[in-house]
DNA sequence: TAGATTGTTAATCGATTAACAATC
DNA sequence: TAGATTGTTAATCGATTAACAATC
């Protein structure tokens, strides 16, 4: 890859793409148009086309781009062809909601492990992986050579933790504690901040009732 | 409040400065600059006087912003001065999960139903609160005036059940399944794409890896 | 009053959209 | 070849940052 830098509103916008071309593969299309993709998704043609050559030229003039060669190149920009093992961390609902949650699964993201500090959870069988303690957490980690951790514990835990999975050779951690990690150059923190986006929500409401938008 | 259209992008920043305020708050600080707070939250002085401002003075020149003041302001501009009565459709281990999480009742944000179209969860208890079936749903949205619906199931069933919702009065929907929703002017809806986040963090990972960034 | 810091205007930067030449 | 549509440059728009006058 070179060395170009891409900016996050692009690669946001990736996923979106690709759940779009992954559904007009699925329905057997096989080409489409900047064009017909933009009234598709609501989205200008313009962007579509600016958006994608941030990654080189995926299609030929007079014809559009081919949709499963798209859908295949947007997948493995987005590191779709590789896998992707994780480890929750925080058994509660949350973290066993995740845990059940075989979509992930399809895309190369493999559940390998759950952890826990409570005693009365450590045995728990989630989709037939047990908890296991805190304690068991960095040697299974190396051992594991796992890349991601998911966080689904409390706010105080999850700072207290950053260090311990940034030296174990986590690479990437998907955060839904409410808090902003702090990492060392090199490891990647996506935030998922529920409460976060129920107050977006809820301003929208609230400003909607005010008469505005 | 007056006619003036805020961006989302500032909108997407009220929720941290809230979680930030509230902190301070809760330490004791009375007074804060914009300086100060943002090297606390690592963005610019400017950007938090001009955020703030869209909304009115909320600062005194040559003292700064009222923690205890700023926060509630913030508050009562995201709507969490009111009640936002919410129920759940879909009772799986996500539906689940956010029945549970207490946090959201803090903020005003009241779990009052919970639904699922299969019959063998029907009954189940969720906080307390019995799952019901679909067949109940539009009945207990008029009669109970709900305002958010929180759709956990699968898109098939999310984009059946919009027009529904919005006959009986949902203003807003908190949508965590995996497609679009066309919803008609005046209903909200906030998406947690919770696999568009993964590969997001993927993205991050994979290019990472390549030297990047 | 002098110092501090906001509120706000102006400048810059980046992202989106429009336009069109290249080319299949 | 003619028509269609990309790739890419140029124009516009909006968001961020800088600067500073207003004012506590």
């Amino acid at each position: 890859m070179l060395g170009k830098e891409i900016s996050q509103a692009v690669i946001g916008r990736l996923p979106r793409y690709f759940r779009y071309l992954g559904e007009l593969k699925d329905n057997g299309v096989e080409r489409i148009s900047s064009q017909e993709l933009s009234e598709l998704m609501q989205v200008t043609a313009s962007q579509i086309r600016q958006d994608f050559n941030n990654f080189g030229g995926f299609g030929q003039q007079g014809y559009g781009y081919n949709v499963e060669y798209l859908y295949n190149e947007i997948g493995k920009i987005l590191g779709l062809d590789t896998i992707h093992s994780f480890v929750i961390i925080g058994a509660g609902n949350l973290g066993t909601a995740l845990g059940n949650y075989l979509n992930f699964e399809r895309r190369g993201f493999v559940f390998r492990g759950i952890f826990d500090q409570n005693p009365a959870l450590i045995g728990n069988l989630v989709r037939g992986i047990p908890v296991r303690s805190m304690e068991e957490l960095p040697g299974f980690l190396r051992e594991n050579e796992i890349e991601i951790a998911v966080l689904t514990i409390p706010k105080t835990g999850a700072l207290g933790l950053v260090d311990t999975l940034v030296e174990c050779g986590i690479k990437g951690i998907w955060n839904f504690a409410h808090v902003d990690l702090d990492v060392p150059e090199g490891v990647q923190v996506e935030n998922v901040h529920l409460s976060d986006s129920l107050m977006k929500l809820s301003y929208n409401i609230s400003s909607q009732n005010a008469g505005k938008e």
